[in-house]
DNA sequence: GATACTACTATCCAAAAGGATACTGGTCCC
DNA sequence: GGGACCAGTATCCTTTTGGATAGTAGTATC
C-alpha cells in the first residue's frame, strides 16, 4: 500500500537515478576518470600520458582519448613540427567534474585506510590492486 | 625536462588516481549506485526493489546486492514470516557515499540539460539512454 | 643506413558484464 | 488443486571491455 509519500520519494529516487546514470555513461570505463585527472595538470602529449598512466596500452588510450573529446572533455591539437607532436588538453567542460572527482577522491582515500585497518582476511572485492 | 614542480604534481597526481580507481572499483558497473539510491530510502524487498529499478533482471539484481553486502553498504535481512520476506536495507557506512552520489546527481542534470540544448545531430555517447 | 622515437593503428584474444529465458521451492488464496 | 506471488537460481548467450603483441609512417640521431 504504497502511500503519496511513497510515490513522491520513488519518482524522486528514479530521477537521481536517471542522473546519476547518465554521469556513469559517460565516465564508463576504468581509464575516463584517470584520464582527465592525469589531464589536469595541463597539455599534456600522447606518449606522456601513456607514461603518466602506467599501465594503459596505447590502443585503450586513443579510444579513450576518442570518446572524452566527443564529450567534449579534451581536445586534441596538433602541432606541425617535425616529428609531429599532439597534445591532449582539458576543457573548460572538464572542470564541471571536479566536484565528482574530488569526492571520489577523498573517499578513495578514507576507504583504502578503513581496508588496510580492517580485519578483513580477504581484501578482494575492496581495493582495486591485489 | 621534467621540474621538480612537475615531479611533485606528477606524484600528487598518481595518488588522486589511485584513490579515485579505488572507488571506481568498489563502485564499479552499471548498477551498484543505482540500487545505492533505490536503498536510501529505506529497506526494501528484493521485489520492490527490482520494480523500483526497472529492467534489471533478478540473476544482476542478486548479483549485485551480493557485492554490495560483502563491501559493507547494504543488510540483508530475512524474516521468519511465511512467505519469507527478504529485506535490504543500506548501511552507515552507505552514507559515505553521498556526497559522490549528489555530486553526480547534480552533474547528471545538468549534463543532460547541456546535451538537450545543444545542436549536436548525435546524443550518442552523452546520454544514457537512446 | 641502422637505430630510435612519436603517435598511433591492426589483429587477435580473454574475461567480465549484462541480459533473456526458464525454472524451483515454498506458501497463500480461493 | 490450480493459479499467483516471493526470492531467488540455473543455463545460455551476446556484447563490451580491456589487453597483448606487432606493425606503420615519418623524422631525427649517430
Amino acid at each position: 500500500m504504497p502511500s503519496l509519500k511513497m510515490e513522491y520519494n520513488s519518482e524522486a529516487c528514479t530521477r537521481s537515478i536517471i542522473a546519476v546514470r547518465d554521469t556513469l555513461y559517460v565516465l564508463s570505463g576504468k581509464w575516463k576518470l584517470p584520464i582527465i585527472i592525469a589531464l589536469s595538470g595541463g597539455p599534456i602529449r600522447f606518449k606522456d600520458l601513456q607514461r603518466l598512466l602506467q599501465d594503459i596500452t596505447p590502443k585503450i588510450l586513443s579510444k579513450e582519448l576518442k570518446e572524452l573529446e566527443l564529450n567534449e572533455f579534451v581536445t586534441r591539437t596538433v602541432y606541425a613540427t617535425s616529428p609531429v607532436t599532439v597534445e591532449y588538453a582539458p576543457t573548460k567542460y572538464s572542470e564541471s567534474l571536479n566536484n565528482i572527482i574530488g569526492e571520489m577522491r577523498t573517499w578513495g582515500l578514507q576507504h583504502r585506510k578503513r581496508i588496510m585497518n580492517s580485519s578483513r582476511r580477504s581484501k578482494k572485492r575492496a581495493l582495486a590492486d591485489a
